[in-house]
RNA sequence: GGGCACGUGGCGGAAUGGCAGACGCGAAGGACUUAGGAUCCUUUGGAGCAAUCCGUGCAGGUUCAAGUCCUGUCGUGCCCA
């Protein structure tokens, strides 16, 4: 801690505007048909006090949302308050300007460390999320944040949990319906007459659902007693545990159904267009053909179509060039069609490299597996990577010329995607050639490239050749031919394939939402699952000592005996669900978190999602969905699109009235150490909040946060930056504070016990230049110029440019003698969004309506105070208008150019003319001597900006 | 390898195709002061005494005019393989 005085008392200013805030409610949204106090400030703004406004009667809404953090025990790093206080300046400027702002915070506080940290101590998640919980508040509330708190969730709270539940229950309940495109209640699906008994029937339904049981290859992790999904392998391999593929039974979401419309409905959300192009690359649309490749074993044809390989291929044009096909390692026909022998003359090098496994083909493919299935997928698809596989010892009959070619297992083919095996096409595919090449299959060229390219290893639309009725034809009609002459023949068809999987959806876990779903036998004998009815809701989970997975290893639920086994004889399901359940909703929890009876109120869901037909404010019309939300890049794909999928659901079964839940999204940049690096623990370059905050306040750190730059931006941090906002901050007190009063205050203070302080802070006195004057047309132009630039920053996220618009003014107000207090009440209304505090302490200071002369008749309407929002709080004080009129200048200085170089400047009237304008130019004594003997071929006039004289 | 961003002073960054470097940091000088790591006032892209010249990763192009638009290229970051 520095000795250095304190620019201002913003210890005792921040502390004081928190509670007040938080005693007054002062932030509390409210919804249609809730009671509006009288003596609430947006009840007095709005003039609503004692009413209950219907949602036509509520001003417009405006729904800003920040992306609710994980509590960890680390605490909040200074990346969290930079969304955060992007948000709470917008929130602010949006009450401001008259709306009615939703801006609720949470707790996404289900996860693994909590459980981790409980194996290890034995101290219940419950007890380490409460803890964690409340000092992440305590951080976030000392930021003066504007949230309304009484919508506070926290994803681990039965109350909340239970609403998770019932949507899982929703899902479980439906199928989609590929005749609507969406998704319906199970009970209007039809079982084909076909099947009879309950268990076909049952089966075929329970196939049908979006949360469905299904054996999935899964990343399950032996020594965290966890399956991960794809993109938690990373994190957890590089902390040293192993991560094996291994096939368990799981609950999966049908997210693939929706593949074409969380692909199509990006049209409908104002997103970057790089964000937008995260999301459809994951969804990974391709259009292509499926192909039918019959097996030729021991040249015997087995026609049987349960023996067909099936592939997916976007180029079915380059089908002549299949010289082998791969399959992946996991994929069922491989057993079946792998002979006990090798085939007469196979290369060694085709049998693997485990030698003593390569006797016969089915050793050969044992051991290969079991080395695939230590690697990751972003490992065995990794390009660069060598290729490895194993011959199968069968073959394949390729359905256009009839050629034999040999069936091989590798793991860069991935049981995930397509159909698990593909044809390979050494020539036209980089990987088949790199694999080609390793293992000496042959490589038949089928596209020419076009002149100039290399054909072999060419991947683009070419010209097909060697390909018999396709040869000659340009890629994309090769493609529309083959593609129908395999649908002719019956051994293909043209389709579209996902990248997209569907959602892996359980966990090995204790500390997550339990599955309302219990297991037991039908009549049978047959093993079925069944959902829990709502009156169930919510699941809790029981209590535990020992959070591990049992030794054989089931989750860790199934050593709650008692609560797993019920009395009837049925167990309940043990899985529990991931950490995104809770936040694919929780926006929409926000908009009624109170509500028993549902998962969020109708109306409240109308008012606030922007469905209803509210008016269409003064200000910026209202959108549908959340309005802006705000969060980082590391939710760009997985986080927004399992959510987007959820509320499509949701949409398709009435619960909501929105097709898409977030109508804006902006992704903060990260912030980086002072070194320039990602911040981390290892490199000793992490800040942490609260150090800055005990140093220069809150109100200089979000200050801070923003004016380092773009909001979108990564940027690295400085702490000597925050000392300028901080000196700023200080200059604004110095515009305001009586100087005499302030060093009386200084002395008393350093003796003063802490309960005076608050007291010593009321006699700070207003300096006394601040006078009920009219402004100067230099002060107008000043504060009006601020209004303006500031105005419009904040409607385009610019927030490091209206702080220094902000500075600009405080630059330009230092200097006068007489300060209007008219002219710095607006300021401190423009400064209110981004330095609260500091704000509501100066405008406390201001004289009062009641205690003012009403002004004077004389006086333009821009120069007079609008009583109307004098004596209302700070927080819901109009937002300043600027008035055009008073930036117009009479003369205008204008440079000219010669050729594209400033050489003079002229000064014009305002409303002088194209012509009068050049011939001032032309007449300029500054740019005569540079048109002396030369010849004017052009002179271009830009009104109010610019002239350029071109001379030869 | 593909896609998308981004390259501007010593640093963070400004700039609807119209005076490049706003605002801030840092630095230099000065004032006040017992003191200054507070505050206030100057200066601050580079070269030059100056007129002036050179400057937005690099190379071209479009334009009266390019940091901004186009083509190529190099570099960095992110996402996907």
């Amino acid at each position: 801690m520095s000795n250095t005085r304190k620019q201002y008392p913003f210890d005792l200013i921040e502390p004081k505007w928190q509670q007040f805030w938080d005693r007054q409610q002062t932030f509390r949204a409210w919804n249609p048909g809730e009671t509006l106090p009288p003596e609430h400030p947006f009840a007095q703004r709005h003039g609503l006090g004692g009413r209950a406004p219907s949602t036509a009667e509520l001003p417009p809404k405006y729904y800003i949302l920040d992306m609710f953090p994980y509590p960890s025990g680390a605490g909040l790093h200074v990346g969290h308050p930079e969304g955060y206080t992007a948000t709470d300046i917008l929130a602010r400027y949006r009450r401001a300007c008259g709306f009615n702002v939703l801006h609720p915070m949470g707790w996404d506080a289900f996860g693994l460390p909590a459980e981790q940290y409980a194996i290890k101590t034995g101290q219940h998640p419950r007890k380490t999320t409460e803890t964690n919980i409340a000092n992440f508040k305590r951080q976030i509330q000392s930021l003066g944040f504007s949230y309304d708190w009484s919508r506070e969730v926290d994803t681990t709270d039965p109350g909340y949990f239970k609403w998770t539940q019932w949507i899982f229950l929703k899902l479980y309940n439906s199928w989609f319906n590929p005749a609507t495109n969406r998704a319906e209640p199970i009970e209007t699906l039809a079982c084909p007459p076909e099947l009879k008994t309950e268990n076909e029937q049952r089966a075929y339904r329970d196939n049908q659902r979006l949360a469905f049981v299904a054996e999935a290859p899964v990343n399950w992790s032996p020594d965290l007693g966890t399956v991960l999904a794809n993109e938690e392998v990373e994190e957890w391999t590089a902390k040293g545990h192993t991560v094996i593929r291994k096939p368990m039974r799981q609950w999966m979401l049908r997210i693939t159904a929706y593949a074409e419309r969380l692909l199509r409905d990006l049209d409908l959300v104002d997103w970057s267009d790089s964000l937008k192009e995260m999301q459809r690359n994951w969804i990974g649309r391709s259009e292509g053909a499926e192909v039918e490749f019959e097996i030729a074993n021991g040249g015997l044809r087995m026609a049987d179509a349960a023996k067909r390989i099936r592939v997916f291929t976007t180029r079915p044009d380059t089908l002549f060039g299949a010289t082998y096909m791969v399959l992946a390692p996991e994929h069922k026909l491989v057993d079946q069609i792998a002979p006990s022998e090798w085939p007469a003359n196979t290369p060694d090098a085709w049998k693997g490299q485990n030698q003593s496994a390569v006797s016969h083909p089915p050793s050969a493919i044992a051991a290969y597996r079991a080395y695939a299935a230590g690697k990751s997928d972003l490992e065995r698809t990794e390009l660069a990577k060598e290729k490895t596989g194993v011959f199968t010892g069968a073959y394949a009959t390729n359905p256009v010329n009839g050629e034999k070619i040999p069936i091989w297992i590798a793991d860069y083919v991935l049981i995930s995607y397509g159909t698990g095996a593909i044809m390979a096409v050494p020539a036209h595919d980089t990987r088949d050639l790199a694999f080609a090449q390793k293992f000496n299959l042959p490589v038949r060229l089928v596209v020419q490239a076009p002149e100039g390219r290399d054909s072999i290893g060419f991947v683009d639309d070419g010209t097909s050749v060697n390909s018999g009725f396709i040869s000659g034809l340009p890629t994309p009609e090769a493609k529309k031919k083959i593609s129908a002459w395999l649908e002719a023949k019956g051994v293909g068809r043209t389709m579209i394939n996902y990248k997209l999987r569907d959602w892996l959806f359980s966990r090995q876990r204790y500390w997550g939402e339990p599955f309302p779903i219990v297991w037991k036998r039908d009549s049978q004998g047959n093993l079925c699952h069944e959902a829990l009815p709502e009156n169930a809701l919510p699941l809790v989970p029981p209590p535990m000592t020992d959070y591990k997975p049992t030794p054989d290893g089931e989750p860790p639920l199934a050593r709650a005996r008692d609560w797993v086994n019920l009395p009837d004889g049925s167990r309940r399901e043990t899985n529990t669900m991931p950490q995104w359940a809770g936040s694919c909703w929780y926006y929409l929890r926000f908009l009624d978190s109170q509500n028993a009876q549902a998962f969020v109120g109708g109306k409240a869901e109308a008012y606030w999602m922007g469905s209803s037909k509210c008016q269409v404010s003064s200000v910026k019309p209202a959108t549908a969905g959340v309005d802006l939300y705000v969060g980082g890049t590391e939710h760009a794909v997985l986080h927004l699109l399992y959510a987007r999928f959820w509320h499509k659901v949701l949409f398709d079964l009435g619960c909501v009235s929105t097709p898409e839940p977030f109508f804006k999204l902006v992704n903060q940049g990260l912030i980086l150490g002072e070194d320039g690096q990602k911040m981390s623990k290892s490199r000793g370059n992490v800040i942490n909040p609260d150090d800055i905050l005990q140093e220069y306040g809150a109100d200089a750190f979000r200050l801070y946060e923003m004016f380092m730059g773009p909001l979108e931006m990564v940027k690295p941090w400085n702490t000597r930056g925050v000392e300028g906002v901080y000196r700023f901050l200080g200059r604004v007190w110095r515009l305001f504070v009586d100087e005499a009063s302030e060093t009386e205050f200084e002395q008393a203070m350093t003796t003063a016990a802490a309960h005076q302080h608050g007291e010593l802070l009321a006699r700070l006195r207003l300096s006394a230049a601040i006078q009920d004057v009219a402004a100067t047309p230099a002060q107008l132009k000043a504060l009006h110029t601020c209004i303006k630039k500031v105005t419009e920053d904040l409607d385009r996220l610019r927030f490091n440019i209206a702080i220094s618009a902000l500075m600009m003014f405080v630059n330009d107000a230092i200097g006068w003698p007489v300060k209007p207090v008219a002219v710095m009440r607006d300021f401190l209304a423009l400064l209110q969004p981004f330095a609260p505090h500091l704000a509501e302490e100066l405008w406390s200071w201001l004289p009062k309506a009641s205690n003012r002369q009403p002004p004077a008749k004389a006086e333009s309407p821009a120069k007079t105070l609008d009583l109307a929002g004098w004596a209302l709080d700070l927080a819901y004080a109009p937002w300043p208008r600027f008035d055009p009129r008073l930036l117009i200048e009479d003369v205008i200085e204008m440079p000219v150019q010669i050729n594209g170089k400033v050489r003079g400047r002229i000064s014009v009237p305002a409303d002088a003319t194209p012509a009068q304008i050049e011939a001032a130019a032309l007449a300029n004594e500054q740019i005569k001597p540079f048109l002396e003997g030369k010849t004017i071929k052009k002179v271009i006039v830009v009104p109010k900006k610019i002239v350029n004289i071109a001379v030869a």
